[in-house]
DNA sequence: GCGATACGAAACGGTGCCGTATCGGATCTG
DNA sequence: CAGATCCGATACGGCACCGTTTCGTATCGC
């Protein structure tokens, strides 16, 4: 969606784009919605501010509000581990605590809720959901098939519930709590080997 | 927080308020919110114009758009059933169903994660919350820790942990999803089901 | 009927953001 | 050097919403 200059062309005449406007405005967008702003709610007014950058510069690189912040989120695709193979505990684990994507897993934690508004909001979002998000959710459902046929985990599970419950926790926990003051780090490996083991004690 | 005539005073002069009035603003409150907007960018005229009411209506009846909505979303709180006591998963699965407050079940999930946004933004959603969310949080958290003394839940469960886990799939699911079109009543009983026993197979 | 209040609708000036244009200065190529 | 482009800053007309006021009408107690 950038424009950019064609890597291998000739050097485009004039002075070149400064690359860390860019990452300025897209840490401006970041910071924004990180405290509580909506995206229908972001202007490239605020966001040129923020910046410490004029508005002609960011109309310069992108069309319009909705173009920056799809670029800014694109911008924000974590790599996705790749399952080691050897434990489905061991993998889902490092896929869940893979949340971290740039250095502020908190504030990335609290940016993706936004995400999830604006698409039922606005039909471009939904395909960026479709990249960024269900990209990640595919590699865990690999890896829960992968349980149930080597006997890590019970052949009659609903993958998808199962998936939700892995992820949905440190989701909620980042948007209204954090509940009781709990880690996202620690509270990955208790949703963890709770869904694996389950609370049920003796009486039950 | 509504200016309302003291129930047992004398009747005040002039026409009476229509009561329908302030149910057709909170309805449009409520439609705007579901339809994705956001707390923050939600306005007044847009509120008075899909409630088909002026705009002075409604400014005769709140100071402005927060109190508006706080009144509104405090309207929307459903009462806690009251846990029956003779099982813990039977009491667990009512709460969990029970997000049910008005008619529509489905446009008040839609409306929860508005207000978790906006009480990071505006401190005055942070009581709200308390009252209205963490309130209905308590009640399962009794009920957990009445399951540990029964012995129908294991001691060393964390019980936050846990409540979260009860809560944050259906929310998730509602706000990104619905995820391979789970239906709520269905999915919280495979997650209390999921939780309770969890999803561990022979070879783990 | 009369005074009081509520109602929907419309208009008001004020403000903030829109997207664009222009400016002076900086930084590149040739 | 000249020409091109980028940069931050600022100003522009247009628009949407703000909160208030005014209007004509409707509905109450007296």
């Amino acid at each position: 969606m950038t424009i950019s200059a064609d890597a291998g062309a000739a050097r485009a005449p004039g002075r070149p784009r400064d690359p860390g406007v860019a990452e300025a405005i897209f840490e401006a967008v970041f910071s924004l919605l990180a405290e509580g702003a909506s995206i229908e709610a972001l202007s490239i007014e605020a966001i040129a501010s923020k910046a410490g950058v004029g508005k002609a510069t960011i109309y310069r690189r992108w069309p319009g509000k909705d173009e920056l912040i799809m670029d800014a989120i694109s911008a924000m695709k974590s790599k996705i581990p790749e399952p080691k193979g050897e434990s489905v505990r061991e993998d889902l684990l490092a896929i869940m605590q893979s949340t971290a994507v740039s250095r502020d897993v908190d504030r990335d934690a609290r940016v993706i809720p936004c995400i999830a508004l604006e698409m039922r909001r606005n039909p471009k979002f939904a395909r960026l959901h479709a990249e960024v998000i269900e990209a990640r959710r595919e590699v865990s459902r690999a890896v829960l098939r992968r349980g149930i046929a080597t006997g890590e985990l019970r052949p009659d599970i609903d993958i998808e519930v199962t998936l939700l419950m892995l992820t949905s926790p440190m989701l909620t926990n980042k948007l209204f709590g954090p509940y009781a003051g709990i880690e996202t780090t620690e509270l990955s490996e208790k949703v963890l080997d709770t869904v694996l083991t389950g609370v049920a004690g003796p009486n039950l």
